[in-house]
DNA sequence: CCGTTTGACTTCATGCTTGAACTCATGAAC
DNA sequence: GTTCATGAGTTCAAGCATGAAGTCAAACGG
């Protein structure tokens, strides 16, 4: 069964998405990474709880919440509870399920970091793009986050 | 200074550019890591030298094309000469620069992995977008490869 | 009840990535 | 010429990511 091959436009697509995949997370980290401590990762798990009703989620849904597997989040949960900012507890309604909340101390690294990552996201992404390019790129990820069936990985 | 936060429609493009950046890349390595043991960062990285004149490029217009860093390319490459993929040599006009060049047998890898990539790529991202989608997503991607100036990382 | 299944995590070994600190070739300054 | 400066590439240690295999709690079937 022979794959088809990509036509012009698309295979301009492939190497504008490609490169965005290899060069962004550097550039988003950079600044976290330096000032805070943080990969990008950390930051988005961090600013997800930060945001949830009372500060804490199951582990399920952070893992969802930043697309990001559940071993890398129970890796990276693992570190913060080390350090003070998570503690986890069993769901008191259903014991298979974990949940992640933030401290105190943990709201206050957030809260630390976000000034760093918005700049930086300004600096290498909202501020290079027209309103029309923002839209475009919100419904062109909105796509492309629907995962397609049949797939293991 | 304080940092100017994000309107709604900024933040929407950005969710939807941190969601791209930490969903695709295991997406789209997924097939090329199972079936012929590549990251995506390798199989860029063998692929540009495969349509390099001679198939040889300078390291460091390597790392530029691949969007990536000395350093890691570096061990890329090292991990491509144990392989028998690539070989290795001073420029012979300027012995500060280092010249990788693909074997055929490197060329062989890269062409039983081409179809994986190009099934993944179309799986995951461009069958799911309108040709629109397409353009949308090369002119913004052109946008943001321009990296701003005053930048360290 | 008791075994089985399901799904939510966790752990671990392996491999990759990163930044800091090297080495080395060349061109420039004196 | 000798010393410096520059920039390419390498190496190393530390940390992070991944998949496979494990643990454990609840639901389900008989």
């Amino acid at each position: 069964m022979p794959t088809k091959w990509l036509t012009d436009a698309e295979k301009e697509a492939w190497t504008g998405l490609i490169s965005l995949i290899l060069l962004l997370p550097g550039r988003l980290e950079g600044p976290l990474q330096r000032e805070a401590g943080l990969t990008l990762f950390d930051y988005m798990t961090l600013s997800q709880m930060s945001e949830a009703p009372d500060r804490r989620l199951r582990m399920s849904e952070l893992a969802f919440l930043t697309s990001g597997s559940l071993t890398r989040l129970s890796n990276v949960v693992k570190r913060f509870e080390q350090r003070g900012w998570v503690i986890k507890y069993p769901d008191p309604s259903d014991g298979r399920y974990t949940i992640a909340e933030l401290t105190a101390s943990g709201y206050d690294k957030v809260a630390e970091a976000a000034p760093l990552h918005v700049e930086a996201v300004r600096l290498h992404a909202i501020d290079l793009l027209s309103p029309a390019d923002q839209r475009a790129l919100a419904r062109i990820a909105a796509r492309l986050r629907v995962r397609p069936q049949d797939v293991r990985n």
